[in-house]
DNA sequence: GGTTAGGATTGG
């Protein structure tokens, strides 16, 4: 290795070696014998990294010698050196301003700056065949030099080899020692969110645990709120660089110090591992992927985590009980200066929780459908919470922590109403104060739990005129092979909530046999009563496809030998082309069968000066098979290969990007792909942001199936689609990657439609479907159908209204 | 380079 970080020598193993003699700077001559020799010297100035050619980097810095005294002001201490290639790469990033390095390997030449700069007249080369060291004065690498070092801490060489030795040093919560400043990984126990201190922070207060199964509580003080740890439940990892190991009241605790920084993760395993974070820059590299994946696993298989108030819906919530709430907001009223009203649903039945508030008071809509008004719940906040909630956007996705059911009784009620109608109610309250973790928090769109919650909200929050306003149905019968067909017609939504159908209540109306429904007008949602007779494709795979929302294609999933063949072809394409100006050539060994061979990868300067340069990697000639091997360790992997002499993506056919085991395609029709660098950017990349960057029109993952219903007077062939994610109680994202998501599908399709079994013993489906006019063969119309609900299933019994 | 809090519910 050219360059060493010799942090502790005796800990690391690293050393400089004996043979070399150190040759004091000002004695460096272009007559000296400097095949032993090495130079030390304090870093004054470290220049940027520079893309010299297509393959190299240059870095300038000036190194001062510290310990001589110069006799007289003739002699110069301070020498410029110039570093090529992985060495300059390494010292941009491992080395600070007033580390100590010492070289050798290098080579002389005149300093073209000698007459300006006025430090030595000649300058140090160091190329492939140098080596630095690197004493590093940071406090972030071993807690022990932590202690003792005044230095207020730099993120600095840590770099000692790239591959095996990790950037931080991680200290198990069985191994703290009060007074050290250590980093530390650990599985949250328990959390509050931050709340307003009597000081000048915002505080969080936090329990962690770790395989040493000791549980170490951590205060965390940020003036801002985007530096606390983002910890949406219990179970989730969190990571904190340079807390303090403080002893109060005889425990151990942790409390931030300078240079904080924390990054957060789903404790639950989902095949990519995403850290949570505001932060621009933070390091995050394949030993941390491992470690936040152990931590996963232990998590799942040990008991560590205490019972929580379990995340609750909106119909399962029992009088009287805690518990957390996730939820979308949909309005919000002020009810007096201390407390606030939020109007939110879930996708469930709301229990009554009937609040009297003046139209006037409410910000959002005033009033809803009366079967919307069935799925919305009244929360009412106090004191912190509801000057929090006052700043709260309408349509956020939150979750309510420690979250109240207040069983109101009906003494109270209206006298003016009717007995039976003014019945008993909850009350749901949030409470001042942040005990139990009380509080309310925003989540990410993007998160897992507001992906499911956006599932179950569906049939709420979109439209009938949705599903018709979607040419999708010409695709629909295209991939089925029957008569194209084409909406034109919209559906309307008039609908009035059945009370007496309990638990079956849906926006929609009248309940109708198969045999009516066929003869009832399209264009409007259907209530029906039946049984899965059959389905189709039967293998799941199948029912995946991939749907442009632009153009509305829909289009199969190339399989695995088709992508190989497009992979193999490509890779063949090796000659050389010309470079976009921004991309950063690399080249990464690969473990190809028995032997190695290098393949070439390019990245951005951008996310390369944000800190993360691997973030993203552009690779040439890989294989399929290596893609995926590739895509493992590297968060963002985008193929691409030589075009007409340019480098271009590859052939939309195959995934444009991987992300670990998540592969996304671009509509081929739709998209009008370019090799751009990436913008600069706040947030995390995702597919959606490097998709638009690469002018790619990203394709969804979708489900589509088709479903034979029968009840006693009928049978009707329904689509599954633009509702199959809320009726499978999956996501077709998850599908495409997940085996558990698979196993979930057919557990669900073979309970609504056992292999085995009588026909008539098959659960009854309450069903809501949408019929609408659709193009058919040679112009002709006719009528088609699609599941708008989830299902619900009853047992075959009490069907006696249609056997 | 100083402070805050230091889990623990009954309350509209």
């Amino acid at each position: 290795m050219p360059f060493h970080a010799v942090v502790d020598g005796a800990r690391t193993g690293v050393q400089v070696p004996q043979h070399l003699t150190r040759i004091p700077i000002n004695l460096i001559s272009t007559s000296s014998d400097l095949t032993n020799a090495i130079v030390k010297g304090k870093v004054l100035r470290k220049g940027p990294l520079v893309s010299a050619t297509l393959h190299d980097f240059i870095l300038k810095a000036v190194i001062q010698e510290e310990d001589s005294q110069p006799s007289s002001s003739a002699q110069i201490n301070a020498i410029n050196i110039v570093l090529f290639g992985e060495l300059a790469k390494n010292f941009s990033e491992g080395v600070s301003p007033g580390d100590v390095v010492m070289a050798s390997g290098f080579t002389v030449s005149k300093s073209p700056t000698a007459s300006k700069d006025k430090l030595h007249p000649l300058h140090l080369l160091l190329s492939q065949d140098a080596n630095i060291y690197c004493f590093s004065q940071s406090s972030s690498l071993n807690p022990r030099s932590a202690v003792d070092s005044k230095r207020s801490s730099t993120v600095s060489a840590e770099v000692l080899n790239k591959t095996k030795v990790p950037k931080y040093t991680y200290t198990r919560l069985g191994d703290l020692k009060s007074g050290n400043v250590v980093n530390v990984y650990g599985v949250v126990v328990f959390f509050k969110q931050p709340f307003k201190s009597h000081g000048t922070d915002f505080c969080s207060s936090l329990k962690i645990t770790d395989q040493s199964n000791r549980n170490v509580s951590c205060t965390i003080f940020c003036e801002k709120l985007e530096q606390h740890p983002k910890i949406f439940q219990i179970g989730d990892i969190v990571r904190m660089h340079r807390v303090k190991v403080k002893l109060f009241n005889n425990a151990i605790t942790l409390v931030n110090t300078f240079g904080f920084s924390v990054i957060t993760f789903d404790g639950k395993s989902s095949g990519t591992v995403e850290p949570r974070t505001s932060s621009r820059t933070f390091h995050f590299d394949e030993q941390d992927r491992k470690t936040v994946e152990e931590l996963q696993k232990w998590i799942s298989t040990q008991n560590v985590l205490p019972a929580s108030p379990a995340s609750v819906t909106l119909s399962a919530i029992q009088p009287k009980a805690y518990f957390d709430l996730t939820c979308q907001l949909l309005a919000k009223a002020t009810i007096d200066t201390t407390c606030t009203l939020l109007r939110v649903w879930d996708g469930t039945r709301s229990p009554n929780t009937f609040v009297s508030v003046d139209p006037n008071d409410v910000e959002g809509p005033t009033s809803f459908s009366r079967e919307k008004e069935s799925f919305i719940a009244n929360i009412l906040v106090y004191d912190n919470h509801s000057m929090f909630a006052k700043q709260l956007k309408l349509g956020a996705f939150l979750r309510i922590y420690n979250l109240r059911a207040v069983p109101v009784s009906s003494k109270v009620r209206d006298i003016n109403r009717n007995q039976a109608e003014a019945g008993d109610h909850l009350a749901l309250h949030l409470h001042g104060g942040t005990s139990f973790g009380r509080g309310i928090r925003v989540l990410p769109e993007n998160s897992p739990d507001v992906e499911k919650l956006k599932r179950a909200i569906a049939f709420l929050t979109e439209d009938v005129e949705d599903f018709t306003a979607e040419p999708t149905d010409l695709e629909l019968h295209e991939v089925w092979s029957t008569p194209p067909e084409f909406l034109e017609d919209k559906a309307e939504t008039n609908s009035t909530c059945s009370t007496s159908a309990e638990g079956s209540c849906r926006p929609q109306q009248q309940q109708v046999t198969l045999s009516q429904l066929k003869q009832s007008t399209p264009g409007q949602v259907y209530h029906v009563r039946a049984q899965l007779r059959s389905y189709e494709p039967s293998k799941l795979h199948q029912a995946l496809k991939l749907f442009c929302s632009k153009c509305s294609s829909i289009q199969d999933i190339p399989d695995d030998e088709l992508l190989a063949t497009i992979f193999s072809d490509a890779s063949k394409n090796s000659e050389n082309c010309s470079l976009p100006k921004w991309a950063v050539p690399g080249r990464i060994e690969l473990p190809s069968g028995s032997t190695k061979r290098a393949v070439r990868f390019y990245v951005s300067p951008r996310l390369k000066e944000e800190g993360k340069p691997k973030e993203l990697l552009f690779i040439r000639g890989t294989t399929l098979e290596e893609t995926c091997h590739l895509a493992q360790g590297y968060k963002n992997i985008v193929p691409v290969t030589s075009s007409e002499s340019c480098l271009a993506l590859m052939d939309l056919s195959s995934p444009f990007l991987f992300r670990g085991p998540r592969r996304y395609y671009g509509c081929k029709q739709c998209s009008q792909a370019t090799l751009s660098e990436l913008p600069s950017l706040d947030k995390l990349l995702d597919e959606k942001i490097i998709a638009e960057a690469l002018g790619v029109q990203l394709l969804k993952f979708v489900l589509l199936m088709k479903l034979q219903l029968q009840d006693a007077t009928d049978t009707l062939e329904v689509f599954l689609w633009k509702h199959a994610e809320l009726f499978l109680g999956v996501s077709a994202e998850e599908v495409a990657i997940s085996q558990e998501a698979q196993s979930s599908v057919h557990a669900t399709l073979e309970s609504l439609c056992p292999t085995k079994g009588a026909v008539g013993l098959r659960p009854w489906l309450d069903l809501s479907l949408i019929s609408y006019w659709g193009d058919g063969e040679e112009g002709q119309k006719q009528t088609c159908y699609q599941i708008c609900s989830p299902p619900i299933s009853r047992p075959s019994s009490g069907q006696s209204e249609h056997t």
